[in-house]
RNA sequence: GACCCCAUCGUCUAGAGGCCUAGGACGCCGGGUUUUCAUCCCGGCAACACGGGUUCGACUCCCGUUGGGGUCGCCA
């Protein structure tokens, strides 16, 4: 395809959610596939609720999933600037020429009027529409308006028959009446274009060739279209994806989980993890294969390729994939995350890691594939860097009993006078314990991953106590039998 | 309510008239490996919304019903 140029217009008036990332994405991998540009435009006419916080944090989450853009805000382009509340003079002769060809009018009726206009309808159970008397105003009319100042919004002359017929690049042909839609504003009362006129004008000026959004502007899309046609601009083409949905198949929302990148980020979903999950969401490569790096994601993503029904969003899923990245991952890369993760929640400072390089690597080495969510790495290593500060109660109660007593102090005597400390070594010492005892390994093992870790689960118990060290297991075996006893003594 | 879109296991999806006894994945259940958890490996449960057509034949095409979603702003 030639020339191929999308782009991704998020409104900063919100975290990027979800939706929005998807549909970023498609854009971006529609653009890479086809060797195009993808662009980035901040639509930011709502000065009310548009903030450059949001901005900020839109253009962070962005680049945090690598969707870098060719042109947009900070990398600038051919058709700077890419906020759309720096492009206002852009649009003010646009606007006069729809005004001049007389496919535009200026509207008086205020907002007081139109309301009582929409109750009345309301009230006749019919469907509102714009009266459109503004529509047949005589230049004297008009003249005499603006003397008085009264304030005025235009409007687009929408033909009165008819119907528009869309070429949808993912829904097919879609059909809509004209006499379904109303004479809609362009220019409000307060001045500033509306967003059906400047999407069009800034889509057309930057020479975007595919409109990639979501469904949710599929019944805008006549509008535009007309606009485009008035402006005598080259249509482009639409595809229009599905939403996202809830697990109970309403629109996703806070109450359903998670719903920003930012959120997914801080618990520890990586960023391939999401780029993966999303791109699957709605488009599949053949039907079998689960997980793409981008690059294939690149080399395989086509438009006719994308589902047309709305898809529920699966918090489970991700969560296993993002378990399948980790695992996956590159040992320095892992490293480097958990570190970050321990100091971010001051588990470590950097002082330590400085001066236990060794240890700290082999402790994210030994919990790597038990880790879902990166954040999960901060509490399953936490006792390899700091005293257990309480024995959870229900699990002393747990253990509280002379059989478990018995085992630790068995166990405290056998490894005292060790003096290498080495995993395998430890495993043949206490399998040889057991096998004396006549008992089963895992009779020692549980009461010691307890007394060593604090939990009930934990990577394997020989390595935890190579890497807590000699002096380290002693320590916890005592004060856990100790602790031991003191309850059972308090039972009797 | 009007208009538009959609409809395969609980969820994500494959399926473009006979390849379907409907495939894969998550989840769930059972089993194996492991000192525990996770991993890994086996096995199992589970779907074409409904009703009419068209056709020798329909998950696939058409119509209707139902259900879900979207849009009806001087928000984007």
């Amino acid at each position: 395809m030639e020339n191929v140029r999308v782009r991704f217009a998020p409104s900063p008036t919100g975290f990027l959610h979800i939706g929005g990332a998807r549909t970023a994405l498609f854009n971006w991998l529609f653009a890479k596939h086809e060797g195009g540009k993808f662009i980035l435009r901040i639509e930011d006419t709502d000065t009310e609720r548009s903030t450059s916080e949001y901005q900020m944090n839109i253009l962070e989450d962005l680049r945090w999933l690598g969707l870098d853009w060719d042109e947009g805000p900070e990398v600038e382009g051919r058709f700077s600037p890419y906020l759309q509340s720096q492009r206002f003079s852009i649009y003010q002769s646009y606007i006069q020429r729809l005004l001049d060809s007389g496919q535009a009018y200026y509207c008086f009726c205020s907002m007081q009027e139109l309301e009582k206009e929409r109750f009345e309808s309301e009230k006749k159970k019919l469907p509102y529409h714009y009266s459109k008397k503004c529509r047949t105003l005589s230049q004297q009319e008009i003249e005499h308006q603006m003397k008085n100042n009264v304030a005025f919004s235009i409007r687009i002359k929408v033909p009165n028959e008819g119907q528009l017929v869309i070429q949808d690049m993912i829904r097919g042909t879609v059909s809509f009446q004209w006499n379904d839609f109303d004479d809609f504003i362009v220019v409000r009362s307060q001045g500033g274009a509306t967003y059906n006129l400047v999407v069009v004008i800034d889509d057309a000026l930057m020479k975007i060739s595919h409109v990639i959004r979501g469904e949710d502007h599929l019944s805008n899309t006549p509008k535009q279209i007309l606009l485009y046609q008035a402006l005598s601009f080259e249509v482009p083409r639409f595809a229009h994806i599905p939403l996202i949905l809830g697990a109970d198949k309403s629109r996703l929302s806070k109450r359903h989980g998670a719903v920003s990148i930012g959120e997914f980020r801080r618990q520890g979903y990586l960023p391939e993890t999401m780029i993966n999950y999303l791109a699957h969401l709605g488009w599949s490569m053949d039907g079998t294969t689960e997980v793409f790096s981008r690059e294939t994601l690149v080399k395989h993503f086509s438009l006719t390729r994308v589902i047309k029904s709305a898809a529920c969003f699966d918090y489970a899923k991700l969560q296993w994939l993002n378990g399948k990245y980790i695992r996956e991952m590159d040992k320095d890369t892992f490293i480097h995350l958990g570190t970050a993760v321990l100091l971010e929640k001051n588990i470590i400072s950097s002082e330590f890691i400085k001066n236990h390089e060794n240890q700290v690597r082999k402790i994210m080495l030994i919990v790597k594939d038990h880790v879902k969510l990166i954040s999960d790495i901060a509490h399953q290593t936490d006792y390899f860097f700091n005293p257990i500060e309480n024995y959870n109660l229900e699990l002393i109660e747990k253990f509280s009993n002379i059989e478990v007593t018995k085992r630790l102090e068995e166990f405290f005597d056998l490894i005292l006078p060790m003096t290498s400390f080495d995993a395998a070594e430890l495993e043949k010492s206490i399998r040889h314990l057991a096998d004396q005892k006549k008992l089963k390994l895992a009779d020692y093992v549980h009461p010691v991953r307890f007394a060593l870790t604090g939990q009930l689960t934990s990577p394997g118990l020989f390595e935890v106590m190579e890497i807590l060290g000699h002096d380290s297991c002693i320590d916890r075996i005592t004060r856990l039998s100790n602790g031991l006893k003191t309850q059972m003594s308090a039972k009797k």
